[in-house]
DNA sequence: CGGGAAATTGAGTCGGTTCAAAAACGGTGG
DNA sequence: CCACCGTTTTTGAACCGACTCAATTTCCCG
């Protein structure tokens, strides 16, 4: 199994101010792992035996509530810390993950993160910045959840995607992975059904063109406009 | 302005893992400042100057729309850190953080962060760990909110609440500060009338005890079936 | 004892869910 | 290349939980 290119990663976040020489000793301690599309690369309440850097590829991450419903929590994107369960005073994984498309990432086993944050405390404080955004995240939903009705908080979510897994199309900005109605659904707390006329009305509109698994904004002003409380 | 006694502190999470010199040396530089009860002790998109250990009262932190309704994103309790903006890379403060009870907490600038964790690292790491506790409590939240009705989330608000900061009496467990049932709807994502209708009915089948800015959870097991889901 | 905040309670309304069915799409195998 | 099949999406109709609107009561503090 050969090393990781350091030149491959050092731009990311989570390795910001490190030396290239203690880039490459924590490099040598990863395995760099391939999960196919579909794939689960950990499971809710799981032993948490590893965390994970993503290289390639994108990950839905979602709850599951004793009663079997599904609550993505988010998606993971290239270039992201994920799985940090022992960072956070975990022992189990609080969610499952799976690869909504062939992904490869970085795989550390979780025993080494307190030596290496005791080694590299860059580590922890770059960790801190990224749960810190996270919960920030997190709170924006909650917000969202309690004082907007389904309309604007779909639009939130749509915005949120784009920006952070937006591609530029010539018509617009495209969601670069598989979506289907139903993950919007559980992104927002409401039902596909519900999701589904929302968006075909929206493409009536003009702002959005759907299609299979695929979301493509073509307003991104207008369905700002329209998440920010704009009259409808 | 007399330094606090190291004993006063030295069992608080962030803490852990400092010697008493060093934690001496951290008190040095804190100041401790007096909060009467209805003060704001940080204002949201204000200036992150300082962040804080609350040594005594209870703090009310909340987020404003910018349509002015308010969501309360959680109570401190003694003990707790917060206001720690920067520690998670902003440079303003996410939220408003009220005194709801007479209230005395230590106080950093926080300039002084980036060299206290470069000098003790296992502040970061700490930090890390509560920031990750939030983050789950947050995305219970989202995850109520997402898939259960109105009753199951008050009654998961209150027992997160007595958890939190319940004080036992002989009837049960009591809130030990001044809630509304506004507090509880701003809490939960629905209006102060709902939530006294809910209250209202479970006073009269026992569960809990209510009173002026006051809940006192009677059943607290009784409580804990109907947010599981049990039949109501 | 008066004034204001907090809480209670009723009635009417509606956004979004639930239930139901059909249509569209894309991959697969003959 | 085309027909088939499972998944995804669309759309209609009925229903209901919670909100809104409105009024009254209770309680605490000054």
């Amino acid at each position: 199994m050969a090393s990781v290119d350091r030149t491959l990663v050092a731009d990311l976040p989570l390795f910001a101010g490190l030396a290239p020489e203690q880039l490459d000793e924590l490099l040598r301690e990863a395995q760099s792992v391939r999960y196919p599309k579909g794939m689960t690369v950990f499971q809710q309440d799981a032993e948490a035996h590893s965390f994970f850097v993503l290289l390639h590829g994108h990950l839905r991450v979602y709850k599951l509530t004793p009663d079997g419903q599904q609550v993505v929590v988010r998606f993971v994107s290239a270039g992201e810390v994920f799985g940090v369960a022992m960072a956070i005073g975990r022992t189990t994984y609080p969610a499952t993950a799976v690869a909504v498309v062939d992904s490869i990432a970085l795989v550390w086993p979780s025993v080494a993160w307190p030596r290496l944050i005791a080694k590299h405390p860059t580590l922890a404080v770059n960790t801190l910045q990224t749960v810190g955004s996270r919960l920030q995240d997190a709170h924006a939903r909650v917000v969202e959840m309690s004082t907007e009705q389904v309309e604007r908080r779909i639009a939130h979510a749509l915005l949120r995607l784009a920006q952070q897994s937006g591609r530029k199309v010539e018509a617009g900005v495209e969601i670069d992975f598989p979506i289907s109605r139903q993950d919007v659904a559980e992104m927002t707390g409401t039902t596909l059904h519900t999701v589904s006329r929302v968006l075909s009305a929206w493409e009536d509109r003009g702002f959005v063109a759907g299609g299979r698994q695929k979301i493509t904004i073509l307003e991104p002003h207008r369905l700002f406009v329209l998440a920010e409380g704009g009259l409808p």
